[in-house]
DNA sequence: CTTGACCTTCCTGTAACTGGAAGCTTTATT
DNA sequence: AATAAAGCTTCCAGTTACAGGAAGGTCAAG
């Protein structure tokens, strides 16, 4: 199948995937005489695999590290579980971060009665020491 | 006071006070004979007014709008209301997906049992379709 | 035989910087 | 006074994960 094809069997555009290749997170496709990229259902696999590793937010140096560590079928799976933890304590780092910035965001928000801007009480709170 | 004082004072790199200004989100700093940029009072709270606002995640772009307002004294404040509301909003749908994310990760972390590559539990998961 | 869809590569832009090179000026030390 | 170190300048490249678009080749349909 061409590119365009397995765009659309993973849900990852055809730009992506050239990309993809660009940075060897996919293998180079192999080429027709007419310099097209032709793909098999390994293909679809390999994407979707990766999709759904981008859904988890894992950034795609992580993604290739997992990608190349399938290939080592003896190997204890000690790196796949380090980035999976990895990933999930950026997630609650994240998460932490965020409810401090909602009360911050939630306090400003209400402080406002809709003044002219030389009153607002949410610019003098940001000018605030 | 020199660049790198004006750093020091807000905690803001000489580095990023030079992007400041080259984005216009700072005005251009007055020059002495040898070039350097010389700043005054003004721009330590200028800056620290920016810094507030990173901190809040805003972007950019958004704090040069939330700066340009200041100057405005009269009209309504209802544009620093709208940033502050959308930012509050980005944050909210942030933290939704957030969640969602935790849960996957925390699913997928509990599943593996140390096991080698090819019996990966982690990588089964990520493979499934 | 031409149109339109699809393919290719290459370049640019995104957000918000950081790092580093090359080359001044100023300050401190010897 | 000479020199070294620190600080300043500009400019270029790199970061992340692509998207948009130009220029040009290819293929199937009408």
């Amino acid at each position: 199948m061409k590119i365009k094809q397995l765009a659309s069997f993973t849900g990852v555009s055809a730009k992506t995937i050239r990309y993809y290749e660009d940075i060897g997170l996919l293998p180079k496709a192999k080429r027709g005489g007419n310099g097209y990229r032709y793909y098999h259902e390994q293909d679809v696999t390999s994407l979707k695999f990766i999709r759904r590793c981008k859904e988890l937010r894992i950034p795609l140096a992580d993604i290739k590290r997992l990608v190349v560590v399938q290939g080592s079928g003896n190997a204890p799976c000690r790196q796949v579980d380090t980035i999976i933890f990895q990933q999930l304590e950026k997630i609650r780092v994240a998460q932490y971060e965020l409810e401090q910035l909602e009360r911050n965001l939630k306090t400003l928000a209400n402080c406002c009665d809709h003044e002219q801007i030389k009153d607002c009480e949410i610019l003098k709170h940001l000018r605030a020491n």
